[in-house]
DNA sequence: ATACTATAATATAACGATAACATATATTAG
DNA sequence: CTAATATATGTTATCGTTATATTATAGTAT
């Protein structure tokens, strides 16, 4: 049923040889042979066989994408950024979700390792980095985006996060908020971690006293995010405003305000992390940090297809960081507010 | 440096027949050579390439998906129902967008088959038939979901959109509105279709007139939904309600009659296709049609399965027509208006 | 005329796995 | 005791390509 070249080269009375010189662009043919070659293997709809051509030429044209979750906007537009990229020099993205699962991870790597992609973008939990090293090592260049890890050698496009945290919990405190609170991703995870840092370099420089019954902690997925604002709700005394460390995070926690009826920001305001379209939309429109999501992603391809270009040489560590963005709406209120302490 | 089974046999001192039935769990070895096997491809770490596998066993266990597009929530729902079951048998799914573009759906048709992949799941539009009958001819099966079409002899999961977008407009028509303007989705797919019968068949039984001013088309981008929008609210006599035919086209409309400081619903009542997230968060909750989509994606995997399976044998046209549901909230109004001709 | 290069085509050996076939021993049945 | 069967292993062809080596012819330089 399916034609291979054997048969394109019966059809055109020529070796196969020949047929893969014409197919592949390359070496000495004839222009009567190219003809024939190129109209038999049109008239029996001929179409190589990848895999075959794979296994010979050890290059695939298809690079691995490991991320925690394609539902969430961030990784959506990384990936947008990192197909257009890949998918303009002729490469295929084979994406993977890790839900933050690091034995998903694993696995998966494993998968894109026997299925021989020529290189591999992960947004990693910190569970893999012996593993990540052994595939770097076997030739396959990596690049890590948005969660650093220090061991690794390579590139790795990362945000601010530390710095646009500050931000959005400094400009909480320049709208006179005290108690602020905040909903945190997985512990374990560098960007949480670095998120909260900000926080509390933001809250330290003004003086305010870190309560650690305001600070809550989830796994980035939307249910928890409500769990967490329902339980700073239940407080005797809950925080004036919530900084959440993720876009479903927020979403979650807008779920349980809204549940609750509670008044943004009069009773309490917000600022979330990403900003997703429907940003804008809510009620009211949500004060967030937009990070450059879909620049991670072209970034990240280029510096990857640069990688599998000059392959084997060996890489050091290298960061490139950008700045996002703070985009100021309304869920912080609009003007200074005097609270009580 | 990447290990072959051929090292894995010389380290345990048998031959590669004997490693690749112990490693592949099949035909008979000795409890003794299975162990030194084993121990010899941990040890020098051996993972099997699914290159080489597949070109021998014509068995790649990936399947195909082309959609039109990830970033909405209908599609990554349905993706993730079908990845969700297609892992759970040990299929790998590679991921397609097609954008709506019958070009690139043709060529990630023709990539889907370079790469022999054991089955494939696509939302077409509707100018690839031949080729996608073609495909199917040489022996893969393919199921269609979301779009029906009638040419294809195969099992199509769909949803019921006429029905669907009827009890939507309906439900404006029984709220009291009577200038219902439409925006649809491009027009020669079929979902677009369906959902516009829908929305004339709901009126036609209102004995209210279709005006052909009050309706849209869109390519079911955001930006799309936005300038159709805002060329209704131009008109002289603008619309009182509008129906919008899917997620993003539904943004865009939002995102213009919230610049355009119009009451909802007061000024104007809208209902969307797709129920994402936060559609409850928007001002005013947005009442919405829900599609099963993570039904969609799980059975159109299991119906795939089981194709391929049975492989070779001809398959006829079938149709499995889920029912959406209409959520209501608040942006059609809550009560009955009384509004003059 | 000889040597060299450019062009052209073919036959054949990989790539790394599996499957088919052949062979050998131990066990069981008749 | 022989035939049949189950168990165990090794050898080799094969999947569909590309790369290498080989051969052949024509044109050019020495």
């Amino acid at each position: 049923m399916r034609k291979t070249l054997k048969d394109v080269a019966q059809k055109a009375g020529v070796s196969v040889a020949v047929a893969s010189r014409v197919l592949g662009n390359y070496g000495y043919v004839s222009e009567e042979n190219k003809e024939k070659v190129l109209k038999a293997a049109k008239q029996i709809g001929y179409y190589s066989d990848i895999l075959a051509r794979s296994l010979k030429t050890k290059k695939t044209y298809s690079i691995g994408v490991i991320i925690s979750d394609v539902t969430t906007f961030f990784f959506t537009s990384v990936v947008r950024g990192i197909e257009d990229v890949a998918n303009q020099s002729g490469y295929h993205v084979t994406l993977c979700n890790s839900d933050e699962d690091p034995q998903k991870e694993r696995e998966y790597l494993e998968e894109l390792y026997k299925r021989r992609v020529d290189g591999i973008i992960i947004s990693p939990t910190n569970k893999n980095i012996a593993y990540i090293k052994k595939i770097m090592r076997s030739g396959i260049p990596v690049v890590l985006v948005d969660r650093k890890i220090d061991e690794i050698d390579t590139t790795q496009i990362l945000v601010d996060n530390e710095w646009a945290s500050y931000e959005a919990v400094k400009h909480l405190i320049n709208l006179g908020y005290r108690r602020i609170g905040a909903i945190n991703g997985v512990k374990e995870i560098r960007t949480s971690e670095e998120r909260f840092a900000g926080y509390k370099k933001a809250l330290r420089e003004s003086d305010i006293k870190i309560d650690p019954q305001l600070i809550k902690y989830g796994n980035f997925r939307m249910e928890n995010g409500k769990e967490a604002m329902v339980e700073l709700l239940k407080m005797k005394k809950p925080p004036d405003a919530v900084f959440v460390a993720n876009e479903t995070m927020t979403t979650g926690a807008l779920l349980a305000l809204k549940e609750n009826e509670v008044k943004i920001p009069q009773e309490m305001a917000i600022i979330g992390f990403d900003d997703p379209v429907w940003a804008p939309l809510v009620d009211p429109p949500l004060t967030t940090v937009r990070q450059p999501s879909y620049s991670i992603g072209t970034i990240a391809s280029q510096v990857l297809l640069q990688k599998m270009d000059t392959r084997g040489r060996k890489t050091k560590h290298e960061e490139i960081i950008l700045k996002p963005k703070l985009i100021i709406r309304e869920s912080c209120g609009e003007k200074i507010k005097i609270k009580n302490k």
